[in-house]
DNA sequence: AGGCAGCCTTGACCTGGATCAAGGCGCGCC
DNA sequence: GGCGCGCCTTGATCCAGGTCAAGGCTGCCT
């Protein structure tokens, strides 16, 4: 498979995509353009005007917002396959609302907004689901404050574990952290120390047991309970 | 004026309807009703299908969600002017996400939202509108998470209040807080206690002076900078 | 090999904000 | 008028989780 071909099929996968003629997908990319990027390099800065948003192809991206007091929160881990930046290009002013920045190196495609602005106006599907889609990022916004604010440390962490393991999965699994542990810490707004101890003392408990990134879970329902 | 002029001057002043034709907003009148509700009387509740979005007229609404161990906490505080669960609709299986209730006995008008899609449908000048709107609410959920987890809470309460005062004011200003002190409370994700000490402790250093529900700053460049 | 740089872990300590408890104040109602 | 009920305030206490500090482990570079 060709080096293009390979970059349709993953465009195709991906919702923002699979709703699109493949004349309009063509058109497309023709305003697409491929990047690359290193471990720790900076795509964006927070309030850059934005003229394009994000298909990630290979490695890992952070978005995170800084503190007048300098300290980092992640807001989303972003891995190959997802997209990021898209709802920006509604805005009046576009601009990027968080940092971006490589956490491993990698590709990523960069598409133009008003390119894919003048898809949508053609037709009423991609609307649909593109709005479809905005929606679901608020629904898991509310869940996010939800669960920042009304649980404490140990439940995130369950919460953020169980998040890992594919749906319908009974007994007993084993799954791996997708990131860095002070990265998975700072989505859960944990500090790495507080990660590591709630870690510990699951695995006290016999709910699971952590390997570096390998985690083996004996008894997914016995976790879930504690939900 | 009559009572269905003074509707529809209400509605054209909000962005979902400000877009649409005389004819379109006519159409959606014909599947729109008013729904009068008390203090404390529940809207809907979280997971209950969807079929309508509202737009509040008079009175506040509360918008929540409640935790295992029954602790509440306030999403958003609806105002008249304001719509609600209006991204809801684009929901593959639409349910709403949180609960709403009644803080102030008021009126609504509740908006099918098959026949606000079928209208969509036929504008793209509208789409458009409205996914702006959505962007804008993601932007806001943003911002929500960052001051959640990355402030304390004086610069929760601060910068809530600082939110109060109308843009590009300076110098001395008066506010009126919108609702009770307990609701702003759980807005900010504090207890009351704490809310109450924070705001006395700001007046102890000269910041503010409150009386009941009104917050006079005598110096807002002063409040600015704690930000 | 040795050294250094990132991460993670562990321990000791501290503190912001929650919780619990006790009034105070204003308001509607009998 | 006086009683009860919400809401807010104030004080005392507690604890989850943050901070600070000290290693340990691993992998990379020279």
């Amino acid at each position: 498979m060709s080096a293009d071909a390979k970059v349709l099929t993953e465009l195709d996968r991906h919702y923002l995509f699979a709703a699109l003629s493949d004349a309009q997908r063509d058109e497309l990319l023709t305003h697409t353009h491929t990047r690359e990027f290193k471990s720790g390099q900076l795509l964006f800065s927070q309030n850059d005007p934005a003229q394009a948003f994000f298909l990630l192809r290979r490695g890992d991206v952070k978005l995170y917002r800084v503190s007048a007091e300098g300290q980092e929160k992640i807001m989303r881990l972003i891995r190959p396959g997802m997209s990021f930046a898209e709802s920006v290009m509604f805005m009046d002013t576009p601009r990027y609302p968080v940092h971006a920045e490589g956490v491993r190196a990698g590709t990523l495609l960069a598409i133009d907004s008003d390119a894919y602005l003048n898809i949508l106006q053609a037709s009423f599907a991609t609307c649909r689901t593109v709005m479809a889609k905005m929606t679901q990022r608020i629904q898991a916004h509310w869940d996010e404050i939800e669960s920042l604010t009304l649980q404490n440390s140990r439940y995130r962490v369950v919460h953020y574990l169980l998040g890992l393991v594919p749906e319908g999965t009974t007994g007993t699994t084993e799954i791996t952290l997708p990131s860095r542990k002070s990265l998975i810490a700072s989505q859960l707004a944990v500090t790495p120390e507080t990660l590591s101890r709630t870690l510990h003392a699951l695995g006290q408990e016999g709910l699971i047991t952590v390997q570096d990134y390998a985690v083996s879970i004996p008894d997914i329902g016995a976790l879930r309970r504690l939900q």
